[in-house]
DNA sequence: CGTGTGACTGACC
DNA sequence: AGGTCAGCCACAC
């Protein structure tokens, strides 16, 4: 049990959002069991090693912006991203009506919980 | 251990 | 429908 477990649990929810889809920061915090930890989120993200190769782009604010500081490099990756994946962003924003992602009962129960070591009792 | 700080959020005009 | 504000949690010093 370290620290560190925090974030891979955000780190493992990440992963599990498929592409075509956003998710935002508080609904990965709730997913990972920090209900209001939605900040705790992007810092987690961009601490997440490279070889995870994490979806990190499919991870917005709550309103449907791109969080990332505009003009930065990251923010038109991110947005780069979004597009190949088929996701419209427009004004630096994606319509959350349409793209964001819920997670069905089999995803919540065989996902990344199922990856959890300490869900996988017997 | 207290304090500051984010890739946030929801409430309230 | 959009700007402002205070609360929030884990992490780094």
């Amino acid at each position: 049990m370290k620290s560190e477990q925090t974030y891979q649990r955000i780190w493992r929810h990440v992963a599990a959002i498929p592409p075509g889809q956003v998710a935002s920061y508080g609904q990965i915090a709730r997913l990972a069991g920090i209900p209001r930890g939605a900040r705790i989120v992007g810092p987690a993200l961009g601490r997440a090693p490279a070889s995870l190769a994490l979806p990190w782009h499919r991870v917005i604010s709550a309103s449907g912006k791109i969080s990332l500081p505009a003009g930065s490099r990251a923010r038109r990756v991110q947005i780069e991203r979004l597009q190949v994946e088929g996701v419209c962003v427009a004004a630096g924003r994606v319509d959350m009506q349409h793209y964001a992602w819920r997670p069905t009962l089999d995803e919540l129960l065989w996902g990344p919980a199922a990856m959890d070591p300490d869900a996988a009792d017997g």
